[in-house]
DNA sequence: CAAAAACTCCGTATTTATACGGATGTATTT
DNA sequence: AAATACATCCGTATAAATACGGAGTTTTTG
């Protein structure tokens, strides 16, 4: 039987360690490496370029999870990828699928779930369970509402508007005139559905748009 | 020699099982329960009444660790809580220092400084770090400026203006004049330091007043 | 290339927010 | 008992935001 070789990268040491003995007992679990940041994954892999699987946080110091992702895409590597993360949020969980991870865990999960993931993965089939499915996709449709509709523009605007700036500062830091500025924020206003400037900030603030 | 009884509790199970692997090498100490929420946690500490130590995350479902904190005060319990948490914000740490916790550990600290904070409070001393005490200090300064500072009917009229309410609307709702709410907003903008309300809701977001 | 989206600008009227400076009764704390 | 902080209220004046409705110029994208 052929073992699965895989890399803990966390940057939780705890964790991290933890993990490689809850693991210990699978026999056809072979860990590599275990990394603290993206950045080091990538020099392990230099040095273990067979490796099927890595185990990554999302949160992490240097090179996060999302870079790590990226760069695994770019580099058309055969490694892949199992996101085992604390957060639940649906934003989360459709970054990483987009980003051609393999799975997405929750570090609740129990430890069943994760050498089931870890085996179908090294299979080739990705593993998305039930409640991280629903996630995603009641996500979805609320999605439309944040990061993508705003411009360019509108996003700067915001972001001047939630430090204190003015219509009439913004516009003169923008070399604009004061309507350009009235007409993008209630633009902006339009689009999250709030009322007014206050509740538009508290919007913005709940879907780190600033 | 005597072991050292304590009690893990995280809503993470991988975490949890991970942190039993980790602790089992030690002789000393004695894993006596696994617990994933606060709730849980006094069920079984009515079982094991003479425990000395419970692992204590702050994010956990039904009861998080700052109530367990209060809980365990109120009681007058022997048992000594270190938080183990992966944040390490001033904020977090000041609250369970003041709510009588013997440790604050990261979750990314090495095994070393785990057993070690362990062994010292079992002892009944405090370990707090060096990171941790300076995290703790920084904050000091700006903490008077949130959560104490404003009044009950201060935090209210924040709440409402933070929900798109305007001073003519929250007047009504609360039954006084439009006065004394544009006094409140008045004051409370003061007191946070900010320029006006856009900035307000912003800052009061960010320092979880809202 | 053509269509769609983004960016820019204009006017007017009304509503809100902000900046002053002051006052009184009540509750809490020392 | 005295001091302190809180909640409440008042007036005036200015600055800013919001609600209408319209339109020309880029830029992006299919």
């Amino acid at each position: 039987m052929k073992t699965i070789k895989l890399i803990i990268a966390d940057d939780h040491e705890l964790f991290r360690n933890g993990l490689k003995e809850l693991l210990k007992k699978y026999k056809d679990v072979n860990i590599v490496a275990l990394v603290s940041n993206g950045e080091a994954l990538f020099s392990q892999l230099k040095k273990h370029p067979n490796t099927d699987i890595v185990l990554l946080d999302i949160t992490m110091p240097k090179m996060d999870g999302f870079q790590v992702l990226k760069q695994l895409k770019s580099l058309k590597l055969a490694i892949k990828p199992i996101i085992i993360s604390m957060h639940d949020e649906g934003n989360y969980i459709a970054k990483c699928a987009k980003k051609g991870a393999y799975s997405y865990l929750l570090k609740n999960t129990d430890q069943e779930e994760l050498i089931k993931a870890i085996r179908m993965v090294s299979l080739g089939k990705k593993y998305f369970g039930p409640k991280i499915s629903e996630k995603m996709i009641n996500y979805m449709s609320e999605q439309t509402i944040s990061e993508n509709i705003l411009s360019k523009k509108e996003k700067e605007v915001l972001g001047l508007i939630s430090e204190g700036l003015t219509t009439k500062e913004i516009a003169t830091k923008l070399f604009v005139s004061t309507r350009t500025i009235e007409t993008h924020r209630a633009n902006v206003i339009k689009k999250l559905e709030v009322k007014n400037t206050a509740e538009l900030i508290k919007k913005a603030s709940e879907i780190n748009l600033i």
